[in-house]
DNA sequence: CTTCCGATATACT
DNA sequence: GTATATCGGAAGG
């Protein structure tokens, strides 16, 4: 299994990996009528636009990605597999496609809530991957553009607790065929909930 | 822990 | 028609 190199400085060489960056430990905060949950960030992704062959925009603009071409703070939503939902955050300037994809977290309250909206399973895979995660925070297309940052929002990205440069751990993202090489993932070494590395089926 | 594989909507060739 | 930024269940170590 691929267990990743330890985070390096010259990985904030591109804004949408500053951002990527800072949103490790960042917690994430939904509110709907079923209840609040709480999510600690412990793995994400980033993808960028047109040189990055693995991201949604690489094509362009369509009317699925065009939440990635909005103002920052904001949330990309997309629909895949015919089931799952799986969170982004919009990262860099306005018209400039690239979103931080929200991989993994810890469910840190609100635990009842997420348990509800989930298959019966370990609390450690509450928020274990993508779809998970967004499963568990309650979040489908209906909330793609909305703005994170505003406090009566169904879903807030917030500060939380900012892991140290050599807690973190850098490699490749995951289930992509393009891109492989860059090292565009980042997680916190060491903890249960991140997902496990899976290769893109061939 | 691992591998294998089916389910299913949307975008793209 | 084919691929996909995935998950869950089954089976094997």
């Amino acid at each position: 299994m691929f267990v990743g190199a330890p985070f390096r400085r010259e990985f904030y060489a591109r804004p949408v990996l500053v951002v990527a960056r800072s949103m490790m430990g960042c917690h994430l905060v939904s509110d709907t009528e079923s209840g609040r949950v709480v999510v600690r960030v412990t793995e994400v992704e980033a993808y960028a636009g047109a040189d990055d062959g693995a991201s949604h925009a690489h094509r362009g603009q369509t009317a699925r990605n065009a939440a990635m071409f909005g103002p920052p703070g904001h949330a990309y939503v997309y629909f895949t597999y015919g089931m799952h939902w799986c969170l982004n955050v919009v990262a860099e300037a306005d018209q400039v496609p690239a979103a931080v994809l929200v991989r993994a977290g810890e469910v840190i309250e609100g635990v009842e809530t997420a348990r509800s909206r989930r298959i019966p399973g370990k609390d450690r895979d509450l928020a274990r991957g993508p779809a998970r995660l967004a499963q568990a925070l309650g979040i489908t297309g209906d909330i793609n553009g909305a703005d994170l940052t505003k406090a009566d929002g169904v879903l807030r990205l917030g500060a939380g607790s900012t892991p140290a440069d050599d807690q973190i751990s850098e490699g490749p993202r995951v289930g992509i065929r393009s891109a492989t090489e860059l090292p565009w993932r980042l997680w916190i070494t060491g903890d249960p909930t991140v997902s496990t590395f899976r290769p893109a089926a061939t």
